[in-house]
DNA sequence: CAGTGGTCTAGACCACACT
DNA sequence: GTGTGGTCTAGACCACTGC
């Protein structure tokens, strides 16, 4: 009902937004709004430190309390990481400690650096149009251009994980082979730093299956071996899909571990 | 440093429980602890109310807003259940909404509720000496008293999961197969109610298998159908392991749902 | 209406990191 | 020391629930 309109962020007179829905917002969720506005076009970078909470306080016209509770929500999704001492970070997929933040598959025992880092190999890269599975996972039309990219793991010299990927074809202009090949690191720092292309939050389906005649090839599995099928959707700002994966992984020696709360 | 002993909860004169810990502790982590002692013991039980935010404040002499963040800790971690106008109240298996809360498996188009009730089937529950990995995982010693149980449940008429549970004999004395069967609700609603268990947190390890010939039989699969397996570890207040269950997944009209944050 | 949780504020002080 | 996030307080007011 109030809505004191927290302008500032140049917005000239934005008047009430909210007239006729009595969705009531909490003043720190419109905060946060704005933050999450200033995150997706790219005012402050992954990586990069935003703003002390004192400076948002002044330029939303609120109390720190107000931006402190906004950054904790964003914190807590994993947008933001706040460093006592130091400041609030806007989140990266581009650090050592959560280089697989997404990969939930882990060895039996021990842990994946126990491993040594894993071994990949880009079997496949083109681009092609979108099926019409395709196109609806990825918010996009029956035909339009999609990259498609298959690659194997191997982790301590054992080919573990076979991934199909599609990337909308627009964000991704100029992804080849070379450049995934060539780049250390996460697939998805590379998506930040050379597509601006925030990977977010992801779903998962989870299936038992068995392999087709290439998969048991590249996986080095006999036909009756049964494999996890893992299909993601991964989202950018704004639950935008931004790629589609079908991960198939071996399970003798390691296993999808997930956490209940 | 300064761990002003929110005493208050009749203990006379609590000292300083850290001394030589350069652990610092806020209050609100100290009230934390507090409420969850209050949970473990029984003080308020699964469904009721606990007291209000400012007689909280009162009992620990400190500022609503310090119980405040504390019951938001617990809120989050599922803890406690926050209504406004209404109060804030201790969490339950037993309510509608949140029936399969643990269970992971939906339909590949639509929910649970669409397949209606599951129907459930005991195929045997009996008393045993724990083996060696058994015991590991529910930390108790080899040879100790635990309960076990088979039971097919089956969506739409189909045989889906297939699940053997392990129990500890002590906290589970009197657990029947009939108790078992007559049951309409939730296991874990049955364990709070029944035996003052209440699960609070679970670990997975997924993996994709083959059934054995019981397996395929009670699943009515072939013996070459992939099946995911999923493996619990559950926990009650404490990190307590309280149940060890191997759960069968048909997933050709199904699939594990998890979501990446 | 009274009682509950939910929001917002302003100010004081603490812990941590850098310089 | 200065600046950052983190804690704690006290008080005002709002939104929701049920009597």
């Amino acid at each position: 009902m109030n809505n004191i309109s927290p302008l500032a962020d140049s917005s000239p007179t934005d008047a009430d937004a909210s007239l006729l829905t009595p969705a009531f917002s909490p003043l720190y969720q419109q905060i946060k709004g704005l933050i999450l506005k200033s995150l997706q076009s790219g005012e402050w970078k992954p990586g990069e430190s935003i703003p002390s909470e004192m400076d948002l306080a002044a330029r939303y016209r609120v109390s720190q309390g107000t931006v402190r509770k906004a950054i904790d929500e964003l914190a807590a999704d994993h947008l933001l990481v706040r460093r006592q001492g130091k400041g609030t970070f806007v989140a990266t997929h581009a650090e050592q400690h959560v280089q697989y933040r997404f990969l939930k598959l882990v060895p039996d025992r021990g842990n994946l650096d126990t491993e040594g880092p894993a071994q990949r190999e880009i079997v496949d890269c083109k681009r092609l149009r979108a099926s019409a599975d395709i196109a609806r996972a990825l918010a996009l039309r029956t035909g339009d251009a999609v990259l498609q990219v298959r690659r194997v793991l191997s982790f301590a010299g054992k080919p573990t994980i076979l991934e199909d990927l599609w990337l909308p074809g627009g964000p991704f202009k100029g992804l080849t082979a070379e450049r995934l090949a060539d780049y250390h690191g996460p697939m998805y720092a590379l998506f930040e730093t050379e597509f601006g292309v925030r990977m977010v939050r992801a779903d998962e389906k989870i299936r038992a299956v068995l392999p087709d005649e290439a998969q048991s090839q590249l996986l080095q599995v006999s036909a009756g071996t049964p494999l996890l099928s893992v299909e993601r959707v991964a989202y950018t700002y704004n639950d935008t899909p931004m790629e589609l994966r079908r991960g198939f992984y071996r399970t003798e020696n390691h296993h999808y571990h997930n956490v209940l709360n």
